[in-house]
DNA sequence: GCAACTGAACTACCA
DNA sequence: ACTGGTAGTTCAGTTGCG
């Protein structure tokens, strides 16, 4: 049988792994035995206890030697276990430990998930093309970018309640959308009809707009009420109601919602999935393909859990046991807290004001390149041998003999995005595969420094920014010596002044010096350097320009998410006036101009003439309503959340306008927008409108005070 | 008694 | 279950002044 695989996943209950296979002509559920083997290292005597233990249980045991240690080569003597099922035996080995002592025993191979773990031992990938009659054969070449896809069709559900400001469970459905086609009247039919459209659909992937956090439960709960059996997926699966959980990530909260997956079919919560909305569903195939995790699971994972994946198989690979992470923490917390002399990517302080003719230039994935380059990983840094390289400014010593997991990650994801990069297609498959990849590129390095990971390294991460300092440092010097001014650089980018004709012997001479390849954005026709409010510094990353004939901004109010659709709108206004800034002369008409803008804001703020949809602020929050230290902002909109039944979770976001600025009192100070608000704090909004235009005119010598002052005249 | 200042708390963006 | 670095606002407490 030959087809593309869609899905897989152990079922516990029989045993066995299902799979799902899609043909040509249409989609088949295959179970197979699976018997994955885990390890244990203890003393002689508790392992034979143990042995005893599993035999009577009709699982094989046997003892081995293998590599345990990603530092040394040395072998251990270990238990495999092999039950003759699927089997999950954490809850086990967690009593086992607990009863006997934790650090009693050490776990091997126990909590790599079990379908990316059956795709590697098969060595096959979902959605490429595969035969299966005895066993597993893959039908494509290993590194092909150019490779066959299954025939997907895509369905797009939606449903609409009968409910006023937020929707709740206990609300009748009003009408469902299946793409184009909209199912109405009383709430039975809808779902019978709804049932009969997916069956003939017979869709291989189901979108929906928030299924994670809303539509799924929403639809189970309201054909339970009617009595009618849903039929999303190509076979039953049981949806009980869950809550979304929070977790924190180094002072950032971020919310995670439940997951509602179906059988036989690949559910997607657009709304929910990062990565599908970085590259779409063709992102998530070539996501999906090179890190072995299957598209469903994958569409809620972070870039960092798919790096984790794939080191994880390259450590398989080189014939190392997975150490269960339990373990891992205990040994390794210590070491990572005591290092903290990171320095991080240098900088460029940036000249305030006005730029004509400057040149962006950067290293393409330099992180990534670094790592590849200098072969930077835990195993090979520290090495011992006598063929080895030295990390500029720290002096650790880095194997050139043995390749490193984390660069075997790297190397195949910048070679693939290279070449996406150099194709195109008027779908732009190629270029969602690279965005995808770019992503995956970025936390490979982030992920070396994070304390949770299982192949971090504090000194790998200072090895990586201290190369990335070395060569940034390299390149404004040779652009130095060329006569370039450095107007401002960070991490892996330049902006330079001077003759553009230079620029290719720039790249040149990089390239010879430092091995990368030192690229050229863009030009700007101008380009502005904000300056910071603290002092009279430019503001880092703040910026805006016309680059290569377009509108560039960094950094602004108009970039963040936490600012009102309307003062984004002012400073676009601004910005398109100051598009035509070719030279100092019409700088004063221009201001001029501007200032008339101001002006007309201004009165429509005072008169309130503004859609309040417009005032809104949306913010994200980090903790629960009554841990919110002050009462500020937030506190007062998640209390008047919790007043109407509709609870936030940490890392959830709200909506409010800001009713009356200077009140302690949490149902005055703002207002959110699901108690439909009727008015604003007018002072508090003219504020507003004088710090974002502020931030554009500063460099021209209007501070807030002074724009406030022309305003009002 | 109020304005000015300071530092902590907080959200968000940059590479 | 990606990082460090930085900007800018708001809040609450303290200081300075008359």
């Amino acid at each position: 049988m030959k087809g593309w695989i869609l899905d897989l996943y152990p079922d516990l209950n029989s045993g066995k792994m299902v799979i799902w296979l899609k043909g040509k002509t249409g989609c088949y559920r295959l179970r197979e035995d699976y018997e994955p083997t885990f390890y244990v290292h203890s003393s002689k005597n508790s392992l034979e206890r143990m042995r005893t233990h599993y035999e009577k249980r009709d699982f094989k045991t046997e003892f081995v030697r293998r590599k345990t240690d990603l530092y040394s080569n040395s072998k251990r003597k270990l238990l495999a276990v092999t039950p003759g099922k699927v089997f999950d035996p954490r809850n086990q080995l967690q009593a086992i430990s607990f009863f006997e002592g934790f650090n009693k025993y050490r776990f091997y191979n126990v909590d790599i998930p079990l379908d990316q773990r059956y795709l590697i031992e098969k060595n096959i990938k979902p959605f490429s093309l595969v035969e299966k009659d005895n066993g597993w054969k893959s039908l494509e070449k290993e590194t092909t970018i150019r490779y066959s896809k299954p025939p997907l069709r895509k369905t797009y559900l939606e449903t609409e309640s009968k409910s006023s400001s937020y929707r709740k469970k206990e609300d009748e459905l009003e009408s469902i959308k299946v793409d184009e086609e909209e199912i109405k009247g009383k709430e039975s039919d809808i779902l019978e009809e709804l049932n009969e459209m997916i069956t003939r659909k017979d869709p291989d992937i189901l979108l929906t707009s928030s299924g994670d956090i809303f539509e799924i439960p929403y639809l189970v709960h309201r054909a339970e009420i009617n009595d009618i059996d849903l039929k999303l997926g190509r076979k039953r699966s049981f949806h009980p109601p869950k809550s979304g959980s929070w977790y924190e990530s180094y002072g950032r909260i971020i919310y995670k919602a439940p997951f509602y997956p179906l059988k036989g079919r690949v559910h997607i919560d657009i709304e929910s999935s990062f990565l599908f909305g970085e590259g779409g569903v063709e992102g998530l195939i070539e996501a999906s393909r090179i890190s072995k995790v299957p598209m469903q699971r994958l569409s809620r994972r972070s870039p960092g859990s798919l790096i984790n994946a794939m080191e994880v198989e390259k450590a398989l690979e080189k014939g190392y046991l997975i150490p269960w992470k339990k373990n891992i923490s205990e040994d390794f917390k210590d070491s990572i807290h005591l290092i903290k002399a990171d320095r991080g990517g240098h900088i460029f302080e940036p000249e305030v004001g006005l730029h004509k003719g400057v040149v962006k230039m950067d290293f393409a994935s330099m992180y990534p390149s670094i790592i590849d380059k200098y072969n930077l990983s835990p195993e090979t840094l520290g090495c011992d041998c006598d063929n080895y390289r030295e990390v500029p400014d720290l002096g650790y010593r880095v194997c050139k003999d043995k390749r490193g997991i984390i660069p075997k990650v790297v190397e195949p994801l910048i070679e693939r995005r290279q070449k996406y990069k150099q194709l195109e297609d008027k779908n732009s498959i190629f270029e969602k595969r690279a965005d995808i990849l770019k992503w995956l590129l970025v936390t490979c390095f982030g992920y070396t420094g994070y304390k949770k990971a299982r192949f971090n390294s504090i000194e790998v991460h200072e090895s990586i920014t201290a190369y990335g300092r070395e060569i940034l440092l390299r390149a404004a010097e040779l652009a130095q010596k060329l006569g370039f001014d450095v107007i401002h650089g960070i991490v892996d980018s330049l902006w330079l002044k001077g003759d553009k004709a230079k620029v290719e012997t720039l790249q040149r001479k990089v390239k010879e010096k430092t091995e990368l390849k030192l690229e050229k954005e863009g030009v700007y026709d101008w380009i502005v350097f904000v300056e910071s409010r603290a002092g009279g510094v430019g503001a880092l990353n703040h910026y805006y320009g016309v680059f290569e004939g377009e509108l560039e901004v960094k950094g602004l109010y108009l970039k963040r998410n936490d600012t009102p659709d309307y003062f984004k709108e002012v400073q676009k206004e601004i910005l398109e006036e100051l598009k035509e800034i070719k030279d100092e002369e019409v700088v004063e008409s221009i201001m001029m101009d501007i200032i008339e803008i101001v002006k007309r804001k201004r009165n429509e703020l005072k008169n309130r003439e503004i859609d309040l949809e417009k005032l809104l602020f949306t913010k994200t929050t980090s903790r629960k309503a009554e841990d919110y230290k002050h009462v500020n902002e937030m506190k007062s909109a998640l209390v008047q959340y919790k007043d109407i039944g509709f609870t936030r979770s940490p890392g959830q976001s709200v909506e409010y306008i800001v009713k009356d600025s200077k009140s302690s009192d949490v149902r005055e100070k703002v207002k959110i927008k699901e108690k439909d608000p009727q008015f604003y704090d007018t002072a508090y909004y003219e504020d507003y409108l004088y710090r974002v235009v502020e931030e554009i005119l500063s460099p021209f010598g209007y501070d807030r005070k002074a724009i406030k002052k022309t305003a009002r005249t």
